[in-house]
DNA sequence: GGCTTATCACTTAC
DNA sequence: CGTAAGTGATAAGC
C-alpha cells in the first residue's frame, strides 16, 4: 500500500504537473473588467460566440484576447477594459451548429441524427411536427452496423401504439402557452432573466407531467422512468433551450445563488453542458494549436472534494474509476483534466456549481451556483495506489454568498451555529410543524404588531352547500391512477401533487381530500392540511415592512403555506393590511402576463382577514415579479365545502429570498382605492399595488 | 469531411 | 445501499 502518502504534502507529485508542454501564455487573458458585478450586471466575456454555421460576419476574428482583429496581434492586450473593444464571437465546434432561426438548412440533419443515433424518438408520436423538419428520416434501422439493436425496440415501443398520450402535443402545448413557439436563435444563444426563468418553468412542467402520466401508467413503460432526463430531451431536441454556446464566465440570466434541482436543468440554461460528467470544457485555438480551456464545473462531492471550506474548493480529476465494478485506475491528464491545467496557467475564470444534499433523509441533491472561481494549483495524490489529480480553486472575491450561506443554514437548522438577530426563535408558539423564527438584521422594531398564529383558515360556517360530496375510502392513501377514488375523478383523474409534494398541473380548483375521506392525515391529496412544509422566518425588509422568507430552497412546484385567517363576508370599511381577496383578478405566472385574458384566474368568492389571527401567509408582499402564486383548494366533507387558498413556488426558489406573490388587480371602478406604491424593485413593475 | 457509433461521466429513482 | 436506465458531448471510426 502506498501509505507512505498519508500526507497530502508527501504525495504531491509536481512532475505530473510538469508534463504539460509550455504554454505559449502564463499571463491572465480572461480577465474581468475591474470591479465586475458578478450578479446584476454581468459583462460580456470575450467568448461570446455565435452560431457557428458561418459564414462570420465581416471583419470577425477569432479570439480576440489573441489575436487583434487583424490577425497579427501575438500577445494579449495591455488594457483589459474590452472599453472600446466588442469581443469577438467565437465559432466553436462546428457540429454543434444550433438550428436556423428561419432556414431549415440545418434542423434536418440535426433533427435527423437525433432520432438515428438516440433512438428515444418520443417525440414522434405527434408526427404534426414532422413537415417543418422537411426531410423525414426513411430507414434509421437499415443502418448496416448492427451493434446497437438492442436499444431500437424501445424506439419502437415509445413512437407511438402504446402511449395512450401525445407527449408531444403536450409539450407543444407548453411551448405554445410561455410563447416558446418561436425560439429564435439569438434567445437560443443569450439568455436573460425570462428566458432562462421560463425554460426551467417549462422542463418543470414537463417533468412534472411525465412523473403523473407515468404513475397513471399512461406511457410505454419504462419510457419515462427518468422523467427528468426525458423531459430534457424533449426540450433540448426541440431547441428550447439557451447558452447553448459555451463562454467563459457568467452566464446571462443567471445569478449567483441560484439553485438547480437536476443536472438536465443545468445543461437547458447553459450554465454547465455535460449532463453527466462533472467538467465543461471548450477549445480555443492559441495559434494553431486547439487546447481545451476548463468553463464550468460540478462539484458534488462524489470524488472526495474538499468542499467544505467556504471560498476554496479542491476539486479532484475525473476518470480513474471503472463505473461498472469500481475498479480504480490512474487518471490520465486529458479531457476535463487536460482543460483544468489549462486553464491552471491560463488562469481563466471557471463557473463553480456545488452539489449539496438537501437534508439528511433523502439523498436529493440541489445545485447552487457558486460564481466564478480560478484554478490555483494543481497537484496529483495517490488514492489507493491510483493516481488521482487535485486542483485548488479559489473564489473570485467580491461575488454574493452562496454556497457558504447554504452551509451556513445547515448550521442553524441542525443546531451547530446559530442564526443572528432572532427575536422569536417560534413565531408559531409551537403550531406549525416546523419553528417560524422571527429575525430583524435591519433596524431596532421588536416585532409585527400583535395578532394570534393560527395554522390553518378559519370559517364561522360552510363555505357553500353543494350537491353531496363523495369521501374515498383510500385507506393507505389516494394512490394515483386510481379509478375508483373519487378524489382522482374530482381532480380530473390525476391526484394534483406528485409524492414529494409538488403541484403538478396549474388547475382553476384544487380538490384534496376532507372530513368525510377514509385516507389517512398524510394522504398525498391533502397537502395545504398539515402546514407549512419549508422552514421560514418572517423578517424585517429594508423598505416594505415585515416580510417571508425560506431557509430552505424550494422547488418551483412545491407547497409553502396556505393563507390563514378568519373568512370574512366582504371588505371591510377600512383598509386592512391584512386582507387576502380572491374576488380580484389574478395573473398567475410572470411567463404569460401578456397573454389574453384567458390565463387570468377567475376570481373566487372568498376574503380572508388575517389581522387578529393569522399564519405566516400574511408576511408575504407583493411583488410584480413574484416567485410565488396562490391557488384555490377544496376541501370537501358531506355536504359542505371549504375553500382554501394555497401558495406554491412558481420557480425554484434560493433560500433567503424574500417570498412575494401577485396581490391582484381590483375592479376597474375600484382601481384608485387603497392604491399603494409598488417597491417590489422589479423591471416589469406596475409601480402600484392593491 | 461528414456522418455514425462507441465511450465517458461528481445522475437519479427505485 | 445497489443498480440500471439513460443523457449530451466527445472522439474514434468509416
Amino acid at each position: 500500500m502506498e501509505q507512505g502518502f498519508g500526507s497530502a504534502s508527501e504525495s504531491i507529485d509536481k512532475s505530473r504537473v510538469l508534463e504539460v508542454k509550455p504554454l505559449r501564455c502564463l499571463v491572465p487573458v480572461f480577465p474581468n473588467p475591474p470591479g465586475m458585478s458578478s450578479v446584476s450586471t454581468p459583462q460580456p466575456t470575450p467568448f461570446v460566440c455565435v452560431p457557428p454555421s458561418g459564414p462570420f460576419p465581416p471583419g470577425v476574428q477569432p479570439f480576440y484576447p489573441f489575436l487583434a482583429p487583424n490577425g497579427t496581434q501575438q500577445t494579449p492586450p495591455s488594457n483589459f477594459g474590452f472599453g472600446t473593444n466588442i469581443p469577438a464571437p467565437v465559432p466553436l465546434n462546428s457540429f454543434r451548429t444550433p438550428p436556423q432561426a428561419n432556414g431549415t438548412t440545418s434542423r434536418p440533419k440535426k433533427v435527423a441524427k437525433t432520432r438515428a443515433s438516440k433512438s428515444v424518438g418520443i417525440e414522434d408520436d405527434g408526427l404534426n411536427e414532422s413537415s417543418e423538419f422537411g426531410t423525414e428520416f426513411t430507414d434509421p434501422d437499415g443502418a448496416s452496423n448492427s451493434g446497437n439493436r438492442r436499444v431500437r425496440p424501445r424506439r419502437k415501443s415509445a413512437e407511438n401504439g402504446g402511449d395512450g398520450f401525445d407527449v408531444d402535443s403536450l409539450v407543444n402545448s407548453f411551448l405554445a402557452s410561455y410563447k416558446l413557439s418561436e425560439f429564435d436563435d439569438f434567445r437560443r444563444t443569450n439568455g436573460d432573466n425570462e428566458t432562462v426563468g421560463t425554460i426551467l418553468l417549462v422542463f418543470d412542467l414537463i417533468r412534472r407531467k411525465l412523473t403523473q402520466l407515468e404513475e397513471t401508467k399512461e406511457l410505454a413503460t419504462g419510457a419515462t422512468r427518468r422523467p427528468d432526463l426525458k423531459a430534457g430531451t424533449l426540450l433540448m431536441t426541440k431547441g428550447i433551450r439557451t447558452n447553448n454556446l459555451k463562454r467563459i464566465g457568467h452566464i446571462p440570466g443567471i445569478e449567483v445563488g441560484d439553485i438547480f434541482f437536476f443536472r438536465m436543468e443545468l445543461c437547458l440554461v447553459g450554465i454547465h453542458a455535460p449532463s453527466m460528467a462533472g467538467i465543461d470544457y471548450m477549445s480555443v485555438k492559441l495559434t494553431k494549436d486547439e487546447e481545451p480551456v476548463a468553463v464550468s464545473i460540478v462539484s458534488s462531492g462524489g470524488y472526495d472534494d474538499e468542499g467544505n471550506d467556504g471560498d476554496v474548493l479542491i476539486y479532484s480529476g475525473q476518470g480513474g474509476v471503472q463505473r461498472r465494478d469500481g475498479q480504480m485506475f490512474d487518471q490520465k491528464l486529458e479531457r476535463g483534466n487536460l482543460a483544468l491545467e489549462k486553464s491552471l496557467h491560463r488562469a481563466n475564470d471557471v463557473r463553480v456549481i456545488r452539489g449539496i444534499k438537501e437534508n439528511n433523509s433523502s439523498n436529493a441533491k440541489i445545485y447552487v451556483y457558486d460564481g466564478l472561481y480560478k484554478i490555483r494549483e494543481s497537484w496529483a495524490e495517490k488514492k489507493s495506489g491510483c493516481n488521482v489529480f487535485k486542483y485548488k480553486l479559489v473564489r473570485v472575491p467580491g461575488q454574493p454568498e452562496a454556497f457558504t450561506l447554504l452551509k451556513s443554514i445547515q448550521q442553524w437548522k441542525d443546531g451547530t451555529a446559530t442564526r443572528t438577530s432572532v427575536i422569536l426563535p417560534d413565531l408559531a408558539s409551537g403550531s406549525e410543524s416546523l419553528p417560524v423564527a422571527l429575525v430583524n438584521e435591519v433596524d431596532g422594531e421588536k416585532g409585527p404588531p400583535h395578532f394570534t398564529y393560527i395554522s390553518t383558515l378559519k370559517y364561522s360556517k360552510p363555505f357553500t352547500s353543494p350537491e353531496p360530496s363523495v369521501g374515498c375510502h383510500c385507506v393507505g392513501g389516494c394512490q394515483p391512477g386510481d379509478t375508483n377514488c373519487p378524489c382522482n375523478r374530482k381532480n380530473g383523474g390525476y391526484l394534483p401533487y406528485s409524492s414529494n409534494g409538488i403541484l403538478m398541473t396549474n388547475k382553476s380548483l384544487i380538490h384534496e381530500c376532507g372530513l368525510s375521506c377514509s385516507c389517512p392525515p398524510n394522504c398525498r391529496n391533502r397537502m395545504s392540511q398539515t402546514g407549512i412544509k419549508v422552514r421560514v422566518e418572517v423578517f424585517k425588509t429594508k423598505n416594505r415592512g415585515w416580510g417571508l422568507r425560506s431557509w430552505d430552497p424550494i422547488r418551483a412546484g412545491a407547497f409553502i403555506c396556505e393563507y390563514a385567517g378568519d373568512v370574512i363576508k366582504a371588505l371591510p370599511g377600512s383598509v386592512d393590511n391584512y386582507i387576502f381577496d380572491a374576488t380580484r383578478y389574478y395573473e398567475p405566472l410572470e411567463a404569460v402576463r401578456e397573454n389574453s385574458n384567458e390565463f387570468k384566474k377567475a376570481p373566487f368568492p372568498l376574503v380572508i382577514s388575517a389581522k387578529n389571527n393569522g399564519n405566516v401567509g400574511r408576511f408575504m408582499n407583493h411583488s410584480c415579479s413574484p416567485n410565488v402564486f396562490w391557488q384555490p383548494v377544496l376541501r370537501e366533507s358531506n355536504n359542505e365545502s371549504y375553500l382554501h387558498v394555497g401558495f406554491f413556488a412558481i420557480r425554484h426558489i434560493p433560500p433567503m429570498q424574500e417570498l412575494t406573490y401577485d396581490y391582484g388587480m381590483v375592479s376597474i371602478d375600484k382601481q384608485e382605492k387603497g392604491k399603494k406604491k409598488c417597491l417590489c424593485g422589479s423591471v416589469k413593475c406596475k409601480g402600484y399595488f392593491y
